[in-house]
DNA sequence: TTAACGCGGTTCATTTATTGAACCAACTTT
DNA sequence: AAAGTTGGTTCAATAAATGAACCGCGTTAA
């Protein structure tokens, strides 16, 4: 019962390191009939969801989904979706947050959600570019991010905010590595002295960071006991945003985050 | 025959004017029977590609839309086959060109492809931004983009690059209107004094444009009876680099360019 | 050289899920 | 209060989905 819902479920079959399918390793997959998948097939094939491969015959996910995602997102934009669910965030721990993006190779602010909870908080400018070795967002970025970035570093002159930035390479390189241990970095006054940032990564659909989300406060609010609850939010919502945007969570990311 | 065909042709119903979707009404539009329509509406939303606002009860697409574009766009980037598109053009008419998005409120270069056939070119900058008074794709953008642009255009100040700029928007106003006539811009020394360009509109799902194409070339080769063919080669190529990036076209745009 | 195996795709009798008219219950409009 | 909406359900009739066997072709192994 519910041949489109069979039909449809081959498209969980491609996957971003499985970009493409022949029809026996597909029907093999799904544990069906060639008959009965190749028909399916041909069905998305006409709606424009699936497009065959004329040369090799391999099977992949067609432009339709391109056009549909569009609508979606006219209907339904991810960022409301994602405003949303830092509100909830911000409600939880009572410290304002922001969302930023990767483009090109320049760590752009997408939202910002200032906290209800504080007379004191930090303000941002939601036009902001985040430097990449002076805030958490962007060294979760480096490390998390496109390959690129890193040996990018070594090249470009690092801008110093406060003496707290970290500007040489090699400590940078050196941070990265106890962010890949956690999941979650940090930054302390590296920017703006007094300010306090704890950062994760959302990941696209190649499980490599398109963007960061992270939370801002006043380094006073930043205590010991508190980190704890601020870490589990981040954890949470850095994987339903990963899932807003339609990224996927590498298998090596922490399944928490931990002090 | 065809049921999962039958189920996906549902989807096609729904448009960025139309959004969302009453059963009822759906199964009118698709002239079947409501019982069909809910048991595939229900399948898609078992997928994830449709989903159902639990107070309206109206249908709407889904996430899973954004996942599979993801896919897709991993696989197949968009970018590569206007890549591809856009050799075919310079081929055509054999000038350089390159193709613009609006991010933020800035026109930013994502693509250039020079020409092959001609020694004397004109050399873009892939990471060039172009200013929106200055350039044949700014005027385009400013024509066809979000109506917030044109007011933003009032209050900040225009930058002149070379005497021929349009820097009072009283004038660029009056351009606009010519290109809204005709479809296509251009640009005559305003950006780089001796070079000439021709654009034209990308469109989104919203029919707003969200891009442009343009080509670039040195002013001696911009002549009268070379005009109509890039007029036409422009024409084609936005059309459908407006489909790669799954847009529509709006009702109101010309069906060919005419100098 | 040949046999075995894989592939994409087809065929067709069997079966099973799809279909659609009629029908609810709950609202709105007239 | 009657008539017309709406979203959703039921079930007998039927049309479409299914899957085993098959085809032709190319690659691999004997």
């Amino acid at each position: 019962m519910g041949t489109a819902l069979n039909a449809l479920k081959l498209l969980d079959f491609f996957s971003a390191s499985r970009p493409e399918i022949g029809l026996s390793q597909l029907a093999r997959l799904a544990g069906a009939n060639k008959a009965t998948v190749l028909r399916h097939l041909r069905s998305m094939e006409d709606f424009g969801l699936i497009e065959q491969n004329p040369m090799t015959k391999f099977y992949a996910i067609g432009p339709a989904a391109i056009r549909l995602a569009a609508l979606r997102e006219a209907a339904n934009p991810r960022l409301d979706a994602a405003r949303l669910r830092m509100q909830t965030a911000m409600q939880e721990v009572g410290e304002s947050l922001h969302l930023s993006f990767l483009e090109k190779d320049i760590l752009q602010t997408a939202l910002v959600v200032e906290t209800t909870k504080h007379t004191v908080r930090v303000s941002l400018d939601p036009t902001e570019v985040m430097p990449i070795n002076a805030t958490a967002s962007g060294l979760s970025m480096l490390c998390y991010g496109p390959p690129a970035l890193k040996s990018q570093m070594n090249t470009d002159q690092l801008q110093g905010f406060t003496k707290e930035t970290l500007t040489d390479p090699d400590q940078i390189r050196a941070q990265i590595e106890t962010i890949r241990r956690r999941g979650w970095s940090n930054s302390n006054g590296s920017y703006e002295l007094g300010v306090h940032g704890f950062a994760a990564p959302i990941f696209g659909i190649d499980r490599v960071a398109i963007g960061t989300v992270a939370f801002a406060m006043p380094e006073n609010r930043a205590t010991d006991n508190r980190k704890p609850a601020i870490l589990i939010a981040l954890h949470t919502l850095a994987k339903d945003l990963t899932a807003i945007f339609g990224g996927q969570i590498p298998d090596s990311f922490p399944p928490a985050f931990h002090p």
